[in-house]
DNA sequence: GGCATAACCGACCGCTCTTGTAGGATTTAG
DNA sequence: CTAAATCCTACAAGAGCGGTCGGTTATGCC
């Protein structure tokens, strides 16, 4: 599995987020009734939002959380990373600030890290796909804004990214 | 991390065979030591990928293994998942031998499964990553068949599959 | 026939990460 | 004041990862 379901949780809290037509906010709760999924470990994942800047949260009564940014400018990469820490291939490739690619078997004998071709490869595939996607989409794909389900039917070509 | 270091190992491992100009078997040993990896754990990778028909042994003294294949033929997809295991981004992600991708969490109540687009979008850029990389092209970025570094200057651009 | 080599096989083990649960502290609307 | 919510920390069962170990079988060579 490329993921754990933190990623999975995560980006349908956020797309239940995306749902609300309105500015107010939604308590937990409420997403993890309408996503079956257990309360308390939202808690932890929606923390890892809120520190990534993604939502802004409301204490108190009535209170809950909200997109910090239109769901339009929210790019998957970023909820992804956010949630499962730094997106890489295999342990020993780190990305450096200016988005070089650096391996920490480069240069430790007789000849040129095999695999860095394959995984710098890998890696540009599932970094496009996830910056390629905004939230936006994907609450559009989910039936649009709360309501009900207007459209069952898809409206975008499933795979259209290949 | 997407992929652990089974995969890396196990890639290594048939670079290392890959990189033999003969078509004499080479021993785990010889691997472990060339890519200073854990014998034992090898032990394990290499039964995967014979399992998997990528590779053939032949036991006893002077034994070893040999690439099933030539290193053109062989599409890097079919060696990680021997490794790793199917790949799929998530765990409800299950693809049929028809090639169509089913998400468990489908149909589960009031609107389609909101991550699906995503997660398949993922999927196809690394499937087309791995897919679209063949053993011989790690073989020739590794410094070509064995008898030392010939050329240290990468041949292929990198990132060529973007 | 012995012996060294090397593939094969399964059991085991410490560690980390995942997937939560639990309990409490704090903030706020009504 | 109270209920509703966010927030924070600690804990825990389970699984997978990375690796070790001991033993069995097969084969080439002297």
């Amino acid at each position: 599995m490329l993921f754990s379901t933190k990623a999975e949780y995560g980006v349908r809290l956020m797309v239940e987020l995306g749902r609300q037509p309105s500015a107010a906010p939604i308590s937990l709760s409420a997403v993890a009734e309408a996503e079956r999924l257990p309360l308390s470990y939202l808690e932890h994942l929606v923390a890892r939002l809120r520190k990534a800047g993604l939502v802004t949260s409301t204490r108190g009564a009535h209170g809950g959380y909200r997109l910090a940014k239109p769901a339009e400018e929210i790019t998957l990469d970023v909820v992804v990373e956010a949630l499962e820490g730094q997106i890489a291939p295999m342990e020993c490739f780190h990305e450096t600030p200016e988005g070089k690619v650096l391996c920490s078997h480069e240069s430790d004998g007789d000849h040129a890290c095999a695999t860095k071709l394959l995984w710098t490869r890998v890696q540009g595939g599932v970094t496009k796909a996830l910056a390629g996607t905004t939230l936006a989409e994907l609450v559009e794909f989910a039936g649009g804004p709360a309501g009900g389900p207007a459209e069952t039917e898809p409206r975008a070509p499933v795979g259209s990214a290949a």
